[in-house]
Order: structure tokens, then C-alpha cells, then sequence
DNA sequence: CGCTGCCTTGATCTTCTTCAAAACGTGTGG
DNA sequence: CCACACGTTTTGAAGAAGATCAAGGCAGCG
């Protein structure tokens, strides 16, 4: 019964071909912080971004590097990580398209606080922060919208923390589990698949914990009828009992 | 030579007498959301806030209440807290001027997912979740300047859920005190008071600990001159030795 | 002056980490 | 296509860190 399956069933997201020409445009009109805007604005907004593709693996930007851009995910999965005092990693959130990274506007730290790497084939819209200040100030909707995004990006952080005080290994990780699932589900054989590459370095990297805990956990889990995994994904089959 | 001090010193901050009048109009022009603004666009925001006074103890907004307001602390320290699975507190943050909580613009869920309670004698300024958006849409240099409140506050709660992944209670609490100093501190006695009444289980709640391994470490931290501390305050002796 | 609640300290127990080794998947090159 | 080698995952056992249980001390307050 327990077959684990042996190979990792999930469609490695490959962006056609990059995401040049006007695809753009539509993917901004689609992205959270342009969706209110005119023809004529997504035009100008389009003007001022340009798309960088990065191979899975790569560093998109890194901690420490100077924060001067603001970029979108258009096409793929980017992972937003750094690590702690004593070298351990820790996975602070996953993005998917439409959510951003780097610097907002020119506020804050000169630098980058942490470091994103391409997961997927990875589409990235860019733009400078200096510049998207600029299209804040002068296009009121965007600045409207990004405060929408910011607030439910902050509400999620809140969410995190409150998380990770409740201290308990297991729910931190079926909150984690339930967390991607959320966000990066897709139905699989009548279960969630999180359609994500994962090891468990990284799952117990978002939940504060070790590896080899995290292991003990999805084993237990997965004896349990809760979760189906394997070497790089996890798949919910029974949302319920996570908790 | 360890004269643990018999009285918490710290001013319990009184606003003179509540915020009333035109006291409002300062304040709010203080305030990181409007700093920007011109005289009668700060009388036209002015316009659309009430000012509601709570004694320390006092619920602000409820976990789970419908959230239609807005709030910003004029005066006094706001705790934002909830309870975890099993009952326990978490402090999600501690607010002073300025700060804001409760719904930003009515966007995302429609029931607060936190508490928040006044510590002091506190004035916050309120206003209804729709109104603010309302503004937010016709004044568009407060949509710019909330989304530079907003970043910042996110990268706070990124650095919280960094500081939380790295897993040691010591280090927790230490940067729970830099932090709490940074933006709390006071100057007495060759040291930096936190001046805002923390009980060591509301400390212990920040750092995702328990009340007791809290104390401990406070007493270690006594003991090698990093800290004082008393019943309901820490002062900060060797900022440096806080790692 | 004694009550109440917060803080401290000790002892024990659970949980998670750490160290170690074996099993398994995956991609590689023959 | 198969076998090998590498990195990931799993599992075990020992150890440490923190939680929990319990009791005593101290401050503030009526």
C-alpha cells in the first residue's frame, strides 16, 4: 500500500519560450499591482519593465547586493531564503507569478535582506525601484493596488509568526504543507499535488526545523494516509487532518 | 552588585489629557501616512478620523471581530497578540506613534486576525476601513506613503520570521530586546530602558518560548551585565553582547 | 501585614537536534 | 539499456535544549 512513487510527478513549469514581445503586457494586466490600470497605462508601465529569464538554479538577487530593483514573477517559482548564524537555511516564503521580490520603491535598507533563486525556468518582469517610485506617484492605481498587495503580504508574515510560536514541530509543518498547498496545488490523482520541487532541507527550512525531523514528520504523515511524498515533492491527500 | 531594582522605573505614558482638538491635526501630520500632505488635505483627512481613548487593559480590536477599522496609535503602546493552538500567547508586535493596525483598506479577510490591546493610557485615531480607502484613492500621496509604511513593515515581519527560523532560545530573546530597544528605548542610567511594561511571558510570547526558559535567560543575561531587568521592564546594558 | 500575582530556580521529562550509517532515486556515462 | 555514482532521504541511537511540573521568593497593593 505504501508505494511510494518513484518518480516526482510534476510538470517542471517551462515558460514557452522566455516571455518576451507582448506577452508582457498581458502578464501585467494580470499581476496584482497593475490590474486596475488603463490600456494607455500598461503601455507606459510596459515601457519601463524588462523581462530576465533565469535557469533553475540561478541567483535572481542575492543578500547583501545593493537594492535597487523591483521585480515580478511573470513565469516560474522563486525562492526567497538567507541563512541564519549558524549557516542553517532558512526559506522564508515561495513565489509564484504575480508576487514580487526586492525592493519596493527605494524605502527601506540600501540593500537586499535576502537572497531569491530561481526554482523553475524562471520569467522575471524588472523594473528600478527609483522608476517604479516614480509610476507610484504619478499613477495613483498602481499605488492603490500595491498597497492591497502589501497588505495581504503582511497579513501572511503575521500569519507565519503566529506560526512558528506555536511551537510544535508537526503543525508547524502541516502548516507549512497547507500553506503551498494553497498556493501552489494543483489536483493529481485525488490528491493536492504542491507543484513545487521541495526537498525536505527546504520544507524544514520554511517550518524552523531540522532535516532529518522534517523527514520523521512526512514519514509519519505519510503512514498515516495524510500526505503522499516523495524525493523533492509532497502531495496532500487529506487536508483535513493537517490540522 | 546585583541590586535588582525594587521599582520599575519607567513613565507610564500619560497623554495629557486624551487627543482632542486640533492636537489631532499634529499628530496626523506626524504620522507616516500622512506626512506628505498639504494643510488641507491633512484637514480633509483630519475631517474623517475620530479619536477614541482606552485605558491600559483594554481591548482594542478583537480577534475575529469584523474588521472595518483602521487604527493608528497617536499615543501610548498598543500589544498586538493572539493565541496559538494550545492556548498559548503570542505577542506579534508591540506599536507605538504612528504605528497602525486593524484593516488597512478593507482589503483581505473580513475579520481581524489579531488583538490588540492599549498597555498604556492610549489615543489612537480610527477610521472606517471603506473611508480610508476611499481617501486613499482621491489622495494619492498617502497611497505612496502607505505602501512605504507597508514595505517596512513587511520587512520587519521577514526579519521576525528569519530571526524565529533560527532556532535558539537566547538568541531569540536577544534580538526580541534589540529590537524592542531600537524602537522603544529610552536612556537611563548609562543603559537603554525598553520603556513599555513587559511581563516575562508576553517576552517569552515574542520570542515563540516558554515564560520560564525566558527567565532564565534574562538571569544569565543579569548575571553577565547584558541586561537589568525587574518585574515588567529589561534595560539594555551592553547593546553589543546581544550578539 | 498579609494577599495576590509575577518572577525565579530546581528537577524531571519530552522533544528535537546531532551524529552516523544505510537505502533509495536520479541522472550519468558506458 | 543497464550499471554505477552521487545526492537526497530515511532510520537509528545518543545527546542537548527547552518544556513542564513544582515550590519558594519578592514586589506591589489593599
Amino acid at each position: 500500500m505504501d508505494t511510494r512513487r518513484s518518480t516526482p510527478v510534476r510538470h517542471n513549469t517551462i515558460p514557452p519560450e522566455a516571455c518576451s514581445t507582448d506577452l508582457r503586457r498581458r502578464l501585467l494586466r494580470e499581476s496584482p499591482f497593475f490590474a486596475d490600470l488603463t490600456g494607455g497605462d500598461i503601455d507606459r508601465v510596459n515601457a519601463r519593465f524588462n523581462d530576465v529569464g533565469y535557469e533553475p538554479g540561478r541567483a535572481i538577487i542575492r543578500e547583501g547586493d545593493p537594492a535597487t530593483r523591483l521585480g515580478i514573477v511573470a513565469a516560474g517559482v522563486v525562492k526567497l531564503f538567507n541563512y541564519g548564524d549558524s549557516g542553517n537555511l532558512v526559506l522564508i516564503d515561495v513565489l509564484g507569478p504575480g508576487d514580487h521580490f526586492g525592493s519596493i520603491a527605494g524605502f527601506g535598507p540600501d540593500t537586499y535582506q535576502e537572497s531569491a533563486q530561481a526554482s523553475d525556468l524562471v520569467c522575471a518582469l524588472q523594473i528600478d525601484a527609483s522608476v517604479f517610485r516614480t509610476l507610484l506617484e504619478t499613477i495613483p492605481a498602481i499605488a492603490v493596488r500595491a498597497v492591497e498587495v502589501l497588505s495581504n503580504r503582511l497579513r501572511l508574515s503575521h500569519e507565519l509568526v503566529r506560526q512558528l510560536g506555536a511551537h510544535n514541530a508537526e503543525s508547524r509543518v502541516a502548516y507549512v504543507l497547507k500553506r503551498l498547498a494553497t498556493r501552489f496545488g494543483r489536483s493529481w490523482e485525488h490528491m493536492t499535488l504542491i507543484d513545487v520541487s521541495l526537498s525536505r532541507e527546504e520544507i524544514a527550512a520554511m517550518a524552523g526545523i531540522q532535516t532529518e525531523t522534517c523527514s520523521r514528520i512526512l514519514s509519519a504523515m505519510r503512514r498515516d494516509g495524510i500526505v503522499e511524498a516523495g524525493r523533492g515533492w509532497v502531495a496532500v491527500r487529506d487536508p483535513a487532518r493537517l490540522e
